[in-house]
DNA sequence: CTTCGATAACGAGTATTTTCATAGGTGATA
DNA sequence: TATCACCTATGAAAATACTCGTTATCGAAG
């Protein structure tokens, strides 16, 4: 789950990004207009979380960037006033949520984590795919009821397959999506192979059939 | 499915490539109107990525150029600026889509998936060939509703065929379709028929007809 | 200091693609 | 219809590309 923090205070940023990699999602950050749009037209969030007063513009202008591009992802509006036309007008736009500055930050851990699963589980904290159970909120799987340990990024592997369960995973998404910024040094991929080879066994140990299949020279697919 | 990346900024269409590459497509690129021109006038695409500011002109004229000769490829304009002025002139030529920079690689990736589907197939990721079906998202083949398992290459090749059904397929065209530039340096294409062999026997051995007609002298032909 | 998780490196194991040799077909021509 | 030149099919083997599992390293957390 990939998050993007557009705020210009560097404290109140720092907090938030702890805040939530310590919750399991990997988190970017933007200080301005400029640099919050350069980095939504070259990868790939889950989630926006979009401060409206920045220095160089109206983070409503950012929201509507990222509706006029049709990504998908969630957004989350902070702002200093409660002011209910910037709320409006953001809920208009497409926005998601609307949070108070100052707010506790398990505050917007909830919005967060309720918009990432609106977003790739249709609102659900529990997934089921066969004898495989995720719980959203504790990052715990059950496999056939018993509890299994996963890693973070075996977790984070295994989510992303299950809310895109059938279709062909290429390695780079997978990349994309667990681990960042990918592109820009990537020279091998092939620590995902460690990382597939322990999902798969901690899964199979568990009783779980082999969902992962590989799909050669492309990447995977899981499905029943 | 072949595409063309007309860019001049060499990471940008490194990375257009790679994510291209990695999500099933042939990419080739350009990095000049000229060089674009030239290769259009030789190869076959089925979508053009044309950025419109070029070192030695304007992408526009590229796009005029593509109409002029009849190429039926999907187009998509790439521009730095989101001039309302170009955006128009480019649909008004016949382009299908408009993209600011920076932009998403997933979002891009939509795009060009969804031009090819409209070309090839009317807007289904699923096409229905008889006994055959194909679904795009997770490359998978079913005869008579059981999967079967293709290679790459054999599943390029199905996808080829059936995209074209009912046309006369010269053997260079699915070479420049499946296998890209290597024509350049070819120097026999007759690997060509074991790969044909191949999709041939599984097909039949699954239970579907032989759809595939030799045309002698010529390539193929896919037909009921 | 110890343990655990993430990544790197590499050889072994597979799947895929290409080559090659050979056999079988096709169509034009006489 | 016989012949010839050329095109296509086939099976097996070689070459290549990709993936896997093991082990090693490194750094962070406890």
């Amino acid at each position: 789950m990939k998050i993007l923090v557009i705020e210009d205070e560097k404290e109140l940023r720092k907090s938030v990004i702890t805040y939530l990699s310590a919750e399991g999602y990997l988190c970017e950050s933007a200080g301005s207009t400029k640099e919050a749009i350069e980095k939504i037209g070259v990868y790939d969030y889950d989630c926006f979380i979009v401060d409206i007063m920045l220095p160089d513009g109206n983070g409503l202008d950012i929201i509507k960037e990222i509706k006029a591009k049709g990504i998908e992802g969630g957004v989350i509006i902070v702002s200093a006033k409660n002011s209910l036309e910037d709320r409006i007008v953001g809920l208009e736009i497409g926005s998601d949520d609307y949070l108070v500055k100052p707010f506790h930050l398990s505050e917007l851990n909830a919005r967060v984590k309720s918009i990432v699963r609106r977003r790739n589980f249709a609102g659900s904290n529990q997934v089921v795919f066969n004898e495989i159970t995720l719980n959203l909120d504790s990052r715990e799987v059950l496999v056939n009821g018993k509890p299994i340990n996963l890693t973070g990024k075996e977790y984070d592997i295994l989510v992303y397959f299950i809310s895109n369960k059938g279709r062909v995973i290429p390695k780079d998404s997978l990349a994309e999506h667990v681990w960042g910024d990918y592109m820009d040094n990537a020279d091998s991929l092939d620590f995902i192979y460690t990382h597939i080879k322990n999902t798969r066994k901690k899964l199979i140990d568990a009783g779980a059939h082999d969902y992962i299949k590989t799909v050669y020279g492309i990447g995977y697919k899981f499905t029943a």
